[in-house]
This record gives C-alpha cells, structure tokens and sequence, in this order.
DNA sequence: TCCATGACGGACCGATCGGTCCGAAATATG
DNA sequence: CATATTTCGGACCGATCGGTCCGTCATGGA
C-alpha cells in the first residue's frame, strides 16, 4: 500500500457527522459536507458506508450507545420508584445540558415524518427500548396499576422532549421531575 | 376576460392542499401534486400564491382558524380549573380523533427543524398562544404557585401532542386528563 | 530511482424540486 | 364568423442533492 491504511478513517468520519446531523439535522447535512468536515475524500466515505442511510444509521447508533451505556450507569443496581425517580432525573440532566438539541432519535423520526428505513426503525426501536425501561420500572414499584403509572411518566417524560427546543426546556423538565416525585408518594 | 373569474379558486387550492400537506407532511408534497389535486393550472396557483411558502402559511392560518374557532367554542365563559380541565379534554378528544395525524404547527416545527421563515413564525406563534392561555387559567386558579401550575400543565399538554403519532397515543391522552385533574384538586 | 497503489478533490451524472414560459384551446365581443 | 384575451397543461430552467468517475498527487517498497 501506498498509505498506511486508517483504521480510524470511519471514526473520523462519524466525528465529523455527528455534530452536523445532530445541531442542524439530517436533511440539512449534504454529504459533500460531511466529507468536507471530515477532512476525507468522497470515496473513503463512500467506502465506509454504502450511502447516506448508513451513514445516519451509524450516527444514530453510535448515539445509542453513549446514551445507552450512560443509563445503565445512572440507572445501575436501582428498581421500581426509584428507578423511575433517577430515570426522570436522569432526562433533566440531558435536557438542561449546554448544547442540548433534543433526542437525536425523536429528532429523526420527527424530520422524516415516520420514516420505515433503517434509521428510522432503528429511532423508533430506541423510544421504544426507554418506554419498556419505564413499564419495568413501574411494574416493581408496587402501585395497584403499573400500566397507568407507566402511562402517566411516559407522558411526562415525552413532554419533556418535546419541549426541549423551547427556551423554557429546564423549567419544564424541573416541573417534570416534581410530577414523577409526587406520583411515587 | 375569456373565462368567469372564479373566486373560490383560491379556496379549492387550500382545500387540495389541506390533507396533502397534514397527512403527508410539507416537504413531502411537491407543488406539482398540489396542483394536480387542485384541478387548477399551475398559473393559477402562482397567481394565488407567490411560492410555497405563502401557500404553506395560508394553509396553517386556515387550519389555525378552524382550530381556534373550535378551541373559543369549547372555553367559552370558563376560567381558572375549570378552563384547564376542559382544555386538556379538548385536546384528549382531538388526539383521539380519526386520522390524527398531530398538531400541524409542532409538525411543521419539527418537520423543518425550528424554521425562522414565515410559516414557521406563525406556527410558533400558534403554539405560545396556547402555552399563554394554559398560564391564564392557572393564574385564575387560585393556587400558591401559578408559575408552577402552568409549567405542568404545558408539560402535560406538550406530552399528549409529542405523543400523537405512537399507537398507544389514546392511553397518553387519558392519562393527562386524569394528571392535570388530579394537580387541580 | 522508479513504479505501483490508493487517496484526494472536484467534475460530472441523474433525479427532483420550486418556479417560469409558451403553445393550444376556449370564450367573450364585434 | 373573426379576433382578442385569458386560462390550462406541460415543457422547460436553474439549483440542489446523492452518488460515481477520473485526473492528479503523495507515499512507500524494490
């Protein structure tokens, strides 16, 4: 070979995307400037990945994984009350962070109007993981109707993504926290 | 002229529009197609409206229209609990309502990633409306801390409408009218 | 030193979209 | 019937995007 081959071509890549597709959204991100911020040539990155989808696909899940990897820890060894206790408190955190731009997964199923390709599948798969995280919770915490009170957080915590754009976001999330507190009294 | 002026031209073309851009979302429908549904000349529509965007804005301060018009109807002489109550029922029922397919201004919001064009001022402006009205009748209330009330009130009412678009969105609306009556006793 | 390998950057292609223009048809007027 | 005017449908234009191709150049081994 001419080059040494770089193993962290495709990382750099996604480090690249990632700021792009999740401040100003993935429709708005051409690939000409995903390769631009890249540093990289069109073809490397056509030979990471087949095409834009992946690319998204790989962003996303590349996000699921920090996200994912920082609830088990916040979350780790809790159940029932205060599982969701943390769980809510955890979302305040992320919300109220510097920067904060929404759920990337909720921002892309929003983006594409529900979309059915991968990225989108792969979106709704991680709502959906958090929702079941919420029914677990809520079965263990020993109220007479797990299924209500499960409904009732979800509803609090999908106010909360939902209004993370707004200027108000931390008020809201504030607000939240104390409504999953005075649930579990 | 040639032919009889038709002054509900204007009219046929929003109603073609209407489901198009609800059911589908904006970006996804071409004006080819809005034409076409229209049964007009694309001249026509141009001469109606300079561009998208203005036919995008007629089209959400019709529906702003429709929607306040029924919210003034379904309020009308209640204040304070009373005006919260009834407003997260008004909005349970139009959650629930066939076809569904969310609230146009937050769809639009979303769709665009926070748009400052006209359409997405007036969506915008659609939606602080509402959040103003939630702060008036919790000012009304009578209670400690209207700030408060107000803000999980929002929350709530942001919930059901993030909400809209999953199956389970009936079971979220029922579970914030029974939240926001359970806050106002 | 020379050459083979492969990466880089940009030109290029096809498709799509918003918006404009033009020929044809249809109608009102003399 | 003839003509002027207006409308309709679609061809067309320019811009943009995803994706491909190619000329050039840097690099490392024989």
């Amino acid at each position: 070979m001419a080059r040494p081959e770089d193993p962290t071509a495709r990382e750099r890549i996604l480090d690249a995307a990632h700021p792009l597709f999740y401040e100003r959204g993935i429709r708005a991100v051409g690939m000409a400037e995903v390769v631009a911020a890249a540093g990289t040539g069109k073809q490397a990155l056509y030979r990471h990945f087949p095409g834009k989808d992946e690319l998204v696909l790989a962003y996303l899940e590349r996000f699921a994984e920090l996200l994912d990897a920082s609830t088990a820890r916040t979350l780790d060894g809790l159940e029932g009350a205060d599982g969701l206790r943390a769980l809510i408190r955890l979302v305040e955190r992320r919300v109220g962070a510097r920067g904060y731009a929404g759920c990337p997964f909720r921002n892309y199923l929003r983006e594409m109007r529900d979309p059915r390709d991968r990225p989108g599948r792969f979106a709704l798969r991680q709502v959906r993981a958090l929702r079941r995280l919420v029914e677990r919770y809520a079965a263990e915490a020993g109220v007479a109707d797990p299924g209500a009170l499960a409904e009732e957080v979800w509803l609090i915590v999908e106010g909360v993504y939902a209004g993370a754009p707004y200027p108000e976001r931390r008020a809201m999330a504030a607000a939240a926290v104390g409504r999953v507190d005075a649930l579990l009294i």
